[in-house]
DNA sequence: CTGTTAGCGCATTCAG
DNA sequence: CTGAATGCGCTAACAG
């Protein structure tokens, strides 16, 4: 920048100036500097930059990268809201574990990014989200909540979940089974409550032994639904909590033999692209993945603007993708209650 | 760092050392500067770190986020075997648009990464790639190939495709379309010459009309697949360029009532997790995502270390998914020559 | 309208 | 074994 000033025989601090318009500068000296800049070959260099301004313009994402489409939506979506602020993400891979949470989000303090978007692990003390705070670093969780102290954006679980097994008990299904994601996420918690929610008011007796342990991934959830329908007195449905472990449950199906709608109905969390070319196709909940993104950015950009904004929780709708795995036959619709809960869409 | 200094008696430069390990301190005077580090709540500032060292520790990533799952996997690799090394990820997203690509290219210069990992647009002047060389900012290519000059890594396509054509011919196919991919990507061409030699090989009249451009994702391969069903010749097998023109075409199937692979037989590049859920289960060539990642970063690392080292191209072999929409009914391997260009697992 | 100058937080010679 | 001093490349007062 000292050569750029030089050739142009003007002073950095013009220069500086001309780089970031932050102050009058004659048009004549302008395009002086302005081609010096070019002939020098010169560029802005961020980091220094960044080592005065004291921010970075970089936001940290801490999620678990692996396997799940989701969070490569989420990602997306996340990185082109950032984006058309002015900002670029650090990715952290948690890898869903909360010792790799907390060294992760050290590092991305460390890295002196402006703010963080973390999908909190199970972690039961949330060692990675009080570090942050305790760095005073901006924070907002995306998918599953914490507590509503932290700025946090998630989506409907219990209401959607319950209006699946209503549709599933209305078709006639008086044991339903549930393939719970990891212990420890809200996300769980709150889809395990919708199915007892929806048993209760569809009038079934809650078996635990009904509920089984899927890890929120194809391959526990895959043995653990082989177990469940290996039970001498099997669900004749099944309520799935997210997508990796429809996967799973769906090989399970396929293992044993058994065909779904007409052995064993199945409704589940989260969509794909493809959940209408699998047989059958899909009954599924689909999350708002890109607007999610979207609200988690900008939470992290009025928070970083306004540190001390009351926190907020703000939590999205998820669509009915009602499609033939359920069994219905297409031609029974939610109960009005469980359609005004989740709101539907035609595939 | 000052604050700690003073509050353990020492100089910053001590305190620097002992951070760092970088000459050796007393252990008394190191633990006194330990302890003060944490009743300071002292986090070291990797921007001024990286000032002063001119390099960030951190590596860019250019590539189109967006939709396609096995960027996802790359992603995923990429992340990891960086972070073994430690190293973290800058993402920078193309769209798979040349000026996005640019853009983003140059803010990553900006950002004064260690070294960018690209996956090119389809940009005839490459003018990305030739401003990272300008800045002589290490750089290496993955998935598509731009020229030797480059360090870059893929995966083999010209045989592998081949040899799908060569199962097609053999099961008695006389009329194969292609579903391609978007002009201009090195994966693109090699695949359909792939496509061409598979024919040559077979002994079958390559027909132009036969091979469609379905732009790399699923909606345009939805639509070309259906225009090319509905000719009044359509082709009895199609061979499709990627994994979301696979879901495209899959949605044309069924859109015209066609089924896979009475009707159509199906081979295709890109494998899915639930590839041998959906109806028929797809015959697929399997991308090495994860050792492709992997290898880019080596490379990668290797080219920081030593930037005048000879530029190398790595290729991969993908692997062949036997299953059933190729319609051999499994009885049928691939020709022993076929099979060595690609070698098969079992689903 | 423009130049001078003092840090931002750290790593590192060079002396002790 | 440790401290003092210099500079990494830039921005932002503060003068002109």
């Amino acid at each position: 920048m000292a050569d750029v000033a030089k050739l142009a025989g003007v002073s950095v601090s013009t220069v500086s100036h001309v780089i970031n318009g932050t102050r009058f500068v004659k048009p004549a000296t302008r395009e002086l500097v302005l081609d010096a800049i070019d002939r020098t070959g010169y560029t802005h260099n961020t980091i220094a930059r960044a080592l005065v301004m004291a921010s970075t313009n970089t936001l940290g994402l801490a999620v678990a990268v692996g396997g799940n489409p989701y969070f490569g939506d989420l990602v997306r979506a996340i990185h082109s809201e950032a984006a058309r602020h002015g900002h670029t993400l650090l990715l952290g891979d948690t890898r869903e574990d909360a010792d790799e949470e907390l060294q992760t989000v050290r590092d991305l303090c460390g890295r002196r990014v402006d703010g963080i978007i973390v999908a909190p692990t199970a972690d039961p003390d949330h060692r990675a989200l009080k570090y942050a705070l305790d760095q005073s670093m901006p924070l907002v969780l995306i998918d599953r909540l914490v507590s509503p102290d932290y700025d946090q954006v998630t989506v409907a679980n219990v209401e959607p979940v319950a209006a699946l097994v209503e549709h599933l008990a209305e078709i006639g299904h008086r044991r339903i089974g549930m393939v719970a994601g990891l212990d420890g996420l809200s996300t769980t918690h709150e889809r395990v409550d919708g199915y007892q929610l929806g048993l209760a008011r569809s009038g079934l007796r809650s078996d635990p032994r009904l509920v089984v342990d899927g890890r929120s991934t194809l391959a526990p959830a895959r043995t653990a639904t082989r177990r469940l329908l290996n039970r001498a007195d099997p669900p004749t449905a099944l309520v799935v909590g997210n997508n990796l472990m429809t996967i799973g449950a769906m090989h399970a199906l396929r293992d044993l033999g058994l065909r779904a709608p007409e052995d064993v109905a199945l409704a589940s969390y989260d969509d794909f692209e493809w959940a209408d070319l699998v047989a059958p196709r899909l009954t599924t909940v689909a999350q708002p993945a890109h607007d999610l993104g979207v609200q988690a950015v900008r939470l992290l950009l009025r928070r970083i603007a306004e540190p001390d904004a009351p926190p907020r929780t703000v939590r999205l709708k998820p669509t009915l993708m009602h499609r033939d795995s359920c069994g219905c036959g297409g031609k029974l619709p939610l109960t009005p209650a469980a359609a005004k809960a989740l709101p539907a869409s035609s595939p």
